[in-house]
DNA sequence: ACCTGAACACCGTTCAAGT
DNA sequence: ACCTGAACACCGTTCAAGT
């Protein structure tokens, strides 16, 4: 859960309600039509003015960032709890599957989650970055156990996840499984 | 190449100048931001006003499609080939890097195909459907020789396709190509 | 037959003025 | 401290008027 750290007052009710439901209206503007959608739409149906969503959120990404919070705190855990899983072949599989299903939350996601590696200044730049460390931590493990191909890293493990979560987004949730699948059977020992 | 069909006469000098002209910007423009790019500045460094760039071309698509017209004949001709290469795993992996590189051609090309398999009224439509049948009789004649495991079928392999294409793209080649070694290594039979 | 470019629609973003 | 909404910038697309 966030809550507010130290030092910082607790806004004005009017601002907390308009913050929240800024938010609200978003997820289902972004739901519905994707990370593109108009942010004047989205301000408008949560009765506030196009300021006012600019003063809550600076840009696109601050408000997609917000909006993953919760949902990215649950997705690190989830990885934390996998890397003491009994079955490293079976943990990293079921994080690319959560990761990648995460990574397509809405139609546009998997594009700006991608540029937030890259990107320091990103609002999604650390979660990005947290998503890679698990990822690499998992793939590790997964190698020591010899459960997948020594020459595999965790960009590769990455990438898969990238590129089925745009499946997910641009295809079908079928063909993103599919390309899963098949990949993590690529991953495997003998002449990887 | 595209020679112009009978029936149809000879344009005026200006118009086929102009047609080329705006072909040889666009496809400037789209090789440095991508598919996304502003048509209003393809038309000035062409030397023509906005509406001659909607004379020639109704809409972006259709832009991209007439840039793509000798590229995709190499492509499909190569896919002919390769149909009867005498390695069916050969041929097919060589065909997924031959698409996925074209698919690639322009940052926002990978989506833009990815959509016109759907859509019938695309001007990428015709160009989709080749791609998307080369692969299956690929796939078929590979899974024929079990080359790779029965499950795999032709939507599997333009998964991947489009899926390497758009890592291409977003990430680099290098990243691209890992996820078709990963990807054709998983499509090898036993308990795929 | 083809070209021009003003006109309109739409969206992102800022900021002076209000409360 | 926060909100409003006019203002500006930018781009896609159309079409009446020109040659």
């Amino acid at each position: 859960m966030h809550t507010r750290q130290q030092g910082q007052r607790r806004p004005r009710a009017d601002a907390r309600r308009n913050y929240q439901r800024l938010l609200a209206e978003a997820d289902a503007a972004f739901r519905e039509h994707g990370t593109g959608a108009p942010l004047e739409t989205i301000a408008r149906r949560a009765g506030v003015a196009i300021g006012t969503l600019y003063g809550h959120f600076p840009n696109r990404r601050a408000l997609v960032s917000s909006l993953l919070g919760d949902r990215n705190d649950a997705l690190f855990s989830l990885g934390d709890r996998l890397l003491t899983d009994p079955l490293p072949a079976e943990a990293l599989g079921a994080w690319m599957r959560a990761a990648a299903q995460h990574a397509a939350t809405y139609r546009g996601l998997a594009a700006m989650l991608g540029d937030g590696i890259g990107d320091e200044a990103s609002e999604l730049h650390p979660a990005c970055l947290r998503m890679a460390d698990i990822s690499e931590n998992l793939t590790a493990r997964a190698r020591r156990a010899g459960a997948i191909a020594p020459s595999v890293t965790g960009t590769d493990v990455s990438t898969i996840i990238s590129a089925a979560a745009w499946t997910r987004e641009q295809a079908s949730a079928g063909q993103a499984e599919r390309l899963l699948d098949l990949a993590l059977n690529g991953l495997r020992p003998t002449s990887g």
